[in-house]
DNA sequence: ATAATAAATGAGTGATTACTCATTTGTAAG
DNA sequence: CTTACAAATGAGTAATCACTCATTTATTAT
C-alpha cells in the first residue's frame, strides 16, 4: 500500500477517465460488494474472480495488484466526496449567506446522508480500512482534516461572529461535532446498515436539535 | 469464528482462571500489540511467535486456533467492561441517588475513559474487529445493546421523571448519545491514539456541556 | 535420583495467497 | 479473408497461511 503520495494518485486517477470494459466494471462491482461485506484483508482475488465470473488474470491485467484494485474503488469516492461537499454545501452557504446555523446543518446533513446512501458500500469500505490499515489512515486522515476541517472552521467562525454559537474555541466545537456526526454515520451505515425504515426528516431534525440545544429541559 | 454462542464462551472463560505460563503471557501480550497495530486479519501466527520469541507450536498448544487466541484477548475485556460499568457506575447512581444528570455523566465518562486508557490496545482491537468481522459484530452488538442500552434507558427515564431531560423518547436520546460518546472514544483512542497531552477534566467538561446544552448561544 | 506429567519445540502438512505469462479469443481496419 | 492489436484466459509459481505432531526440555512428586 501507499507507494509515495496518495494525493498524487488521486490527481492521476482524476485525469485518466478511460472507458471501462464490461469485465472491468463487473470486477469493480464485485470487489466493492465483497470488500464492504468481509473487509479487504478477508477477501481474496480468486474469490472476486469467481464471483465476477472472470479469470483471475483479468483482474491483474487491469489493476496490477490487489492494493491497486482497492484504490480504484475508494479513490473516486474520496475524490468526489470532498470537492462535492466543498462546492455544493460550503460554497453555497458561504457565498449566498443562507439563513441560520441550523439551516446550514440541515443542508450539510441532508446532502451527506444522500451521498453516503448512494455509495453505502464504498463508505463501509473506507470506514473499515481507515480503522484497519495504518497506511491508509496515515494518508487519508490528513487529507480529510485539511480539506474538511478547514472548511468547517470557517463556517463555525462565521456563525460565531453572528452570535449564533457559544463562545468557545472553534477547535473545541469541532472536536464535539465531528465525532458526533461521524459516529452517527458509522452507526447508521456501517453498524446497522439494515435499518431502512426510519423517517429521514425526523431523524435529521433530532440530530440538529441535539447539536443545538442538547438534552437539558427548557 | 463463533462456534455456537459467544455468551457461553464468555461464561466458560470466566470460570476457568487457571494460571498462565510465562510463555502464554508473552504470547497474549504480543498478540494484543500486533492485533491492535495491524488488525487481526493482517497478523500471522508465525509473526506473533517470532515477536514473542516462542515456537509457533506453543501458540496452538495453548490456544488451539488463531480465532481462539483473539477471543482469549477480547473476552476478558468485554466481560470486565460490562459488569464493571453496571456495578460501579449505574449501581452507584441508581442506589444512592446521586445528584443531577451531569454528575452521572461525569462519573460515567471519567470511569470509562479511565478503563479504556488502561486497556487502550484491546479497545482498539475490539473496535476494529467489531467493524471488520460480520461474525463478531453479530455476536457482540446484541450483547452490548442488551446490557448497556438497557441500563442507560433506566437512567434516562429516571432523570426524565425528575424533569432534568427534554421530553422525547428514550430511544431517541440514546440514538444521539451513543454515537456521540462512541464516536468520541473511537476518535480519541483509535484514530488519534498519540494525542496524549490534553486536559482530561476540561475535555470531559466540554463533552458534558455539549451533551447538555448543545452549541446554541444563551 | 527416578519416574511421571506438563510445556515447549520446530520441521513438516496441505491449502490458499497474490501474482505471472504463454496462449487463446474477440474486434476492428484494410 | 487477412492482418493487427487489445482483452481475456487459466494453468502455474513461489511464498505464506493456519495448524499438526513426534520429539525434546522443564517441572513436580515420590
Amino acid at each position: 500500500m501507499s507507494k509515495g503520495n496518495l494525493l498524487d494518485a488521486i490527481i492521476a486517477q482524476t485525469k485518466l477517465t478511460k472507458k471501462q470494459t464490461d469485465k472491468q466494471q463487473k470486477i469493480v462491482e464485485t470487489a466493492i460488494k465483497l470488500f464492504a461485506e468481509k473487509g479487504y484483508a478477508n477477501t481474496s482475488t480468486s474469490e472476486i474472480a469467481k464471483a465476477a465470473m472472470v479469470a483471475e488474470g483479468t483482474i491483474f491485467r487491469h489493476y496490477g495488484t490487489k492494493d491497486n484494485l482497492l484504490l480504484s474503488v475508494i479513490l473516486p469516492f474520496i475524490k468526489d466526496s470532498i470537492p462535492t461537499m466543498a462546492e455544493e454545501v460550503f460554497g453555497e452557504i458561504m457565498s449566498k449567506n443562507i439563513g441560520c446555523f441550523e439551516d446550514f446543518l440541515r443542508a450539510l446533513l441532508t446532502n451527506r446522508i444522500h451521498f453516503i446512501n448512494e455509495n453505502r458500500e464504498i463508505f463501509q469500505i473506507v470506514v473499515k480500512e481507515l480503522l484497519y490499515s495504518d497506511e491508509l489512515r496515515k494518508d487519508l486522515l490528513p487529507f480529510f482534516t485539511k480539506n474538511i476541517l478547514h472548511q468547517i472552521s470557517k463556517v463555525i467562525n462565521l456563525y460565531k461572529k453572528r452570535g449564533e454559537l457559544i463562545d468557545i474555541p472553534s477547535s473545541t466545537i469541532q472536536r464535539m461535532i465531528f465525532p458526533l456526526i461521524g459516529g452517527y454515520f458509522v452507526s447508521r451505515f456501517v453498524l446497522q446498515p439494515d435499518n431502512l425504515d426510519l423517517d429521514e426528516e425526523a431523524e435529521i431534525g433530532n440530530l440538529i436539535r441535539f447539536i443545538m440545544d442538547g438534552l437539558r429541559k427548557e
